[in-house]
DNA sequence: TCGATATGACTCACGAGTAAGTTACCACAT
DNA sequence: ATGTGGTAACTTACTCGTGAGTCATATCGA
């Protein structure tokens, strides 16, 4: 016999419609990778995680890379969707950041797994992914990159190198906050105040405490 | 036809000792795990930059991991010591921070790549590994957070999760100015200049800049 | 000739991707 | 209202490549 389905097999459409199915895919897949990363990942595991078998996945994405470039424009773009909506509040420099930030635990919240989609080390470096992430990262973490010039200028320097070493370092600020409150989460308001004071711990000389900013939520 | 190695093929003894072979070897995978990191290198890859065979490395360090347990280890080792000559010259605050940044420039200037080995990301998360980075890793980056501690006490916050973000937060910054080093190589002379630079900016009132420690190398 | 050094050719597991089949819904003719 | 066929949804069971790890064998210095 070289039936390959035996009768009574759970074969057979579930009257699920295409898209509803697609959608809780990509719904699954974006925890799983953002939990095991896109190498820890198996195809099998979001299928099993899923509910469904193995190629339906192929049907309806292609490739395990086309699944996971759909969860990736997902992210990146609910991220910059976030930090473009902040960044018309107006604010600049230090309380800028501070509305950003809100705005990233905001949207964290309910979708934690979403950040680390964003940055995975093992996502594949080249092709569609990578692509969608050189669009998207850029202007994730760009938003506050003039106040970085500026802030040296101001002192006086103008070095192309040390600005760029400065831009890496506020890049990474940004992520270390975000990161850190995902691994030891609050609520987004308190982390926020928590980002108020360090950056008044920092900066401040005391007289004009950004918290005059807290709890901005513009349009 | 049972034979497996073919009379007049390469193998037998090339009069290499043991002790020198496993040294090359070593060598060789710090720079080939450094550069493609644990997950994205196989052993045979290593074996044909060392220009040996495969079996050779199993005979010598019994699996992949163990190999790259001894990698690992001679990469933080290094790293550690560094960090602990310097933490001898008995500077506190930025200045120690400076002082340890251009220790760091020094020893990775001729092996770039230990930098990577230790903060691998696809490196396997349990096992002898995770243990030799548990070891070190707090070492390598927990000499100035002392400093994060204080700096809050100054400014009146004890709050235990605000030095928790603090101190990644610092920790970050001290591994974003290697990194960016890394990828933006410089002579560790100036590199040390420009952190003390960066440093002032941000910290300094401008009246007793950083300068004062530049070039020091204790012991 | 013995043991250390060394290798070619294997096994085995795992994961991406595929071929070929099964089931259920639905439009339509009767 | 009921058979009938087309099609979309869905699965089982495979292939195939890759990489970790092993075995049996070969060479050479002492």
């Amino acid at each position: 016999m070289t039936s390959t389905a035996a009768p009574g097999s759970n074969a057979g459409t579930k009257g699920v419609a295409r898209a509803d199915r697609e959608a809780q895919i990509v719904d699954v897949a974006c925890r799983v990778f953002g939990e095991s990363g896109f190498a820890g990942t198996s195809v099998a595991d979001i299928a099993e995680a899923a509910g469904i078998s193995k190629p339906l996945i192929y049907n309806y994405f292609g490739s395990k890379e086309g699944l996971y470039a759909v969860c990736v424009r997902y992210a990146a773009s609910t991220l910059v969707d976030e930090i473009e909506r902040t960044a018309q509040t107006g604010e600049v420099g230090l309380a800028r950041a501070v509305v950003t930030l809100d705005g990233m635990f905001r949207v964290l919240a309910p979708q934690p797994w979403i950040w680390r989609l964003v940055f995975d080390p093992t996502s594949p470096p080249d092709g569609e992914v990578a692509e969608i992430l050189a669009d998207h990262e850029q202007r994730i973490l760009t938003f506050g990159l003039e106040g970085v010039a500026e802030l040296l200028r101001q002192v006086g320097n103008t070095d192309e190198r040390d600005t760029s070493a400065m831009r890496a370092v506020w890049e990474n600020v940004f992520r270390t906050l975000v990161t850190w409150w995902l691994e030891n989460p609050d609520s987004p308001e308190e982390m926020t105040q928590r980002c108020i004071r360090l950056f008044d711990s920092v900066f401040g000389d005391g007289t004009q405490p950004l918290g005059t900013v807290s709890g901005s939520r513009g349009a």
